[in-house]
DNA sequence: CATGAATGAGGCTTCATTCAT
DNA sequence: AATGAATGAAGCCTCATTCAT
């Protein structure tokens, strides 16, 4: 599995966030990459350091522990994603428009420049001690009430039936479940897919 | 964490296809539960060993290897589930209960009795090497074609009016992430969870 | 320095108390050596198990860490030197007897078989942390106060005109000090050593 | 352990011989310290620099290598003792005045200013290399030299009956030992420790 | 079949030292 | 002189796997 650490690929890598081009942004790149690919667990420092064309020996100048960069790469997936969904919801005007922005934001951000992190966010989530989980968690937190309160407007409006709660989820795993499959240079856009997904959550 | 690992808890494990009480199947019911609940990485072979009871070396006269294990629990989340799915669709006398039957079929093997083996054939699917994908690939598709034909019957019928592909893609989706949230001892049933995911699947 | 690491040297070590020819002796014996030979910082695991004659991962069959082998060396050290004092005691039959079987018997755990052990317990002190100090300074103390209440006799007696506390603690001192010079195929021998030291500590 | 780090620490250490207030001597004076308080192994470059408040890399202008450090300091104690040790022979009027004088110099010197120096002197002895040893052993010789010379008058005199040179080890080990035990601001001061110390080395 | 001691490759991390700025 | 990022060798330890009993 040499090609996948080669530093000629870290640089077609997306440089969102705090992942820019500093030494400690290009090592969140490549861990947010081959943590997905690999697995947080099979991925070895040596090969995050190759990736990243410095020693091994070097990333613990930049982060306490190998453990410590996942946790920066969550956090940075989770930082980055909250700003798109409040930019989501404030360019919608009313509940409806506001759920299609939220879909596509979350497409986006699962299938977009935020993939890798995004996945190793879900996959690796048991990887990190409850401790490190806390603050994460108060951010997720957030995310969620972004959507359920959304979701909360239009059963008001007489728009969805049934438990915001549920229904959330039950978008969420659609949402997420794209990682599995979609392909960005398929024959289905994000923006085709935002509109299955919205007309899925609305019943339409 | 060792209370994860005590022969004790084997026995609340349920032996369900070729996870029986033979000593392979105590070995596979108890990887499915610690695979899920560690992740496969981090789960050593003694602590396998020891939630089955026997020394950590009398593991490799049942199992080649480690690996060996993880396809083993693979392989029977996968063949039980499908017999699951040809059951369902057997008893469903229109495409529309087909469907219903399809959807609590699945949101059963995920939360009920295989929900550990199938969160591992999700979760891990990446660390057994691609020989070792082919054949679980070839039950995969036999289990994702019942659920297509019966789509398009429904699109037939005119009842959808979605791509079946891309259809099916949310739904699962929608139906793995269950693994994420439900609780089996909670509030909701998967009765009527099925009914919500029914009635999200069919646009109502 | 590899001529220190070769497993013939191993069985010219002295095998006392807990260091017989088990494997956990062996490993006992070799680290005492070593670490008193180059300091337990400057010993490296694979040194260890090379002069054992295993692989340095097979250490930790044996013992949880590098750790735990200085702790063992020293517990051995200090509950092997304890029987040696309270046997010493036993056989004086008279309190001046008893000190002079004292001197005699430290003077030979510091030279004589457990002289490996007992430097590392002297020199290492500070290598293991106060949790782990806290069962070998409860032997200490025992250790100690079989000194002291002899030293008590002889002021009864009124043959010592000073403080036990300060008396031991340079009685102490000159003999732990040997250690650092005393060579036992040298031209003194341990029976004339503790004569010259009785004599000084009982001022003659 | 970063309260034994801190550049505040370094000004209440005593700044005697080449220990000065110059970048060299603040080295030297934490060196002395941490290589006491921590071992030379255990203490880093790291820690050393932080408690001289500069940045470890600047550590390398004022001295080759961190072994050029552990020289320094033992070269710095013998040194700096070795002038105590002529004064206080000087300022003796007889043989029995000397070594008073020399026991009551080298009580100071192991538990006065220079006593983390002297420590380290004694405890990392065999952390330098032999080619290292050799300038600090001429200087030990001399110093050794010195006790011998004022033994041999008072065995002239016919106030001492044992060999001189084993007498002075068992006298240099109680005198050293004293490292271990005796507390500076405890309730014995450095005066009486001499006297009993003198009793003791006479024989009284 | 079961055991469990032993293996040995490989993982994460530390740290003295260098050097361009 | 000082900095501090980078080095890279080396350290401790883990763990799947083997094999004599």
């Amino acid at each position: 599995m040499n090609h996948l650490m080669s530093p000629e690929l870290l640089h077609a890598l997306p440089a969102i966030g705090g992942m820019d081009d500093s030494p400690r942004g290009r090592v969140l790149r490549a861990a947010a990459y081959l943590f997905h690919e690999q697995g947080y667990a099979r991925t070895t420092v040596r090969e995050l350091a190759q990736m990243v064309g410095i020693q091994s020996g070097s990333l613990f100048h930049h982060f306490k522990s190998k453990d410590a960069i996942l946790c920066a790469v969550m956090s940075e997936a989770i930082i980055y994603n909250l700003q798109q969904m409040h930019q989501a919801i404030e360019s919608g005007a009313t509940p409806a428009e506001r759920l299609k922005g939220l879909i596509r934001a979350e497409l986006e951000s699962i299938n977009g420049n935020t993939s890798h992190a995004m996945a190793v966010l879900v996959y690796e989530w048991n990887a990190i001690t409850e401790q490190q989980q806390v603050p994460l968690l108060a951010m997720r937190e957030e995310y969620e009430s972004l959507w359920v309160n959304v979701l909360d407007d239009l059963i008001q409006e007489g728009k969805l039936k049934h438990d915001a709660f549920i229904w959330r989820r039950l978008i969420s795993g659609s949402t997420f479940g794209t990682a599995l499959w979609y392909k960005s240079n398929g024959r289905v856009s994000i923006a085709e897919l935002t509109e299955v997904s919205f007309a899925m959550a609305m019943g339409q």
